[in-house]
DNA sequence: TTACAAAGCGGACCAGCGGTCCGTATCGTC
DNA sequence: GACGATACGGACCGCTGGTCCGCTTTGTAA
């Protein structure tokens, strides 16, 4: 009916290119590198198959992508807190970065694939949009912040695959060092200034 | 003596591509869309010339974005407050951010050209270590900024020429509006005070 | 003014890419 | 077993960045 009778070997088939095309990102240093050809011949499949199945070559990164980071989306869909819906949105905004940038950790090259894709801009990816609108939204609820839709765009380009590639290949920091510097600024920016007027009226426990 | 006489057709021809490369980026929209071909006949040029005097397609837009921010670069090393190095760090910084913008939203089609150039990562160019180094140095005489390295780059993020494009092609703002926007941020990260109340104040601020 | 190397030029040429196309093999069904 | 629908695969295309080398231009010194 409304069910397609999908091919037992189509189905297969596309298992077989996602897997293969995932390796190979992961392995190779630069995603210019990983052509169309070579994800067909790892996945021993026609490069017909590979463009039918998924348009183009910014498809396939992004069915790559998007199959890799179901786990991550649902924890921030329907998952507990912090991460879940149902955390204070002081703590969650901390949270989303954190587990955006722990997934560009664990996918470095794909993420930075994905990013460089051929057509369009990274913004342009739904994958994009929907990160922004979840943390415009829960910066929305912290009082401090007055452009909740901006400083989304900011935050999130805090921690661009590209930029996170650089920090661990060029600058040799660690994903923990990286995690942690990004947290001291989010939390900076999450802030209210007014909570702490003046100079050292508020001193105190440092809670880590 | 050590100095080589440079040719004069040599030098002419150099200012033509130049000036041929940064009309065709400036016009065409998508700056993959610019062929090294493409500049060469608008410079009324070889293709081989083309890649003799600036190597690769990545080394030519390098060249072209170097000449057009000259004046930028030069206004930050050496001008008046508040971009110039007599400025106070706190006035600086904001000024900074706000003038790459500036300049970004003036060559929004070479700055993403740029950024996209094939070989290596936005990171990679002189160009961007350069601000860094700016930002960085900055940054690290406010005190309120606990981390001036990470800081710089998170801030520098914000500006990235495509989420620039992205803001004005896409969401349709003005380049005073995302200005505007870009303060406040700089702002947000730039204000409070060095302590914190209590509880859940600025997140982690260890000193390490 | 002429002669002559060195510097520079240009476009034919190449390998490789993303993407298309269609004759052929496979699947699911009756 | 037969048959239509579906998916396959790799030859093929246009175009790109980049190379190469015979030819022209330039600056200089006689």
């Amino acid at each position: 009916m409304t069910e397609r009778k999908a091919r037992a070997d189509a189905a297969r088939n596309r298992e077989a290119v996602l897997a293969a095309a995932d390796e190979l990102f992961a392995r190779s240093d630069s995603p210019r590198g990983v052509s169309m050809e070579q994800v067909a011949a790892a996945a021993g499949v026609g490069k017909g198959t590979l463009f039918r199945r998924f348009g183009d070559r910014t498809g396939l990164i992004r069915a790559v992508f998007a199959a890799r980071s179901e786990a991550v989306r649902a924890a921030v869909e329907s998952g507990p807190p912090p991460l879940g819906p149902t955390a204070p949105a002081r703590d969650r905004v901390p949270a989303l970065l954190d587990a955006l940038l722990g997934f560009k950790l664990d996918n470095r090259h794909l993420s930075v694939a994905l990013e460089d894709a051929g057509s369009g801009s990274p913004y342009a990816a739904e994958h994009y949009g929907w990160w922004h609108g979840v943390v415009r939204d829960a910066l929305a609820e912290v009082e401090a912040v007055p452009d909740p839709a901006f400083a989304a765009h900011a935050l999130l380009a805090a921690v661009r695959a590209d930029l996170v590639e650089h920090l661990v290949a060029v600058e040799g920091m660690s994903g923990e060092e990286i995690r942690g510097r990004l947290g001291e600024y989010v939390g900076k920016v999450l802030d209210q200034d007014s909570s702490c007027p003046g100079q050292g009226g508020c001193g105190a426990s440092a809670t880590r």
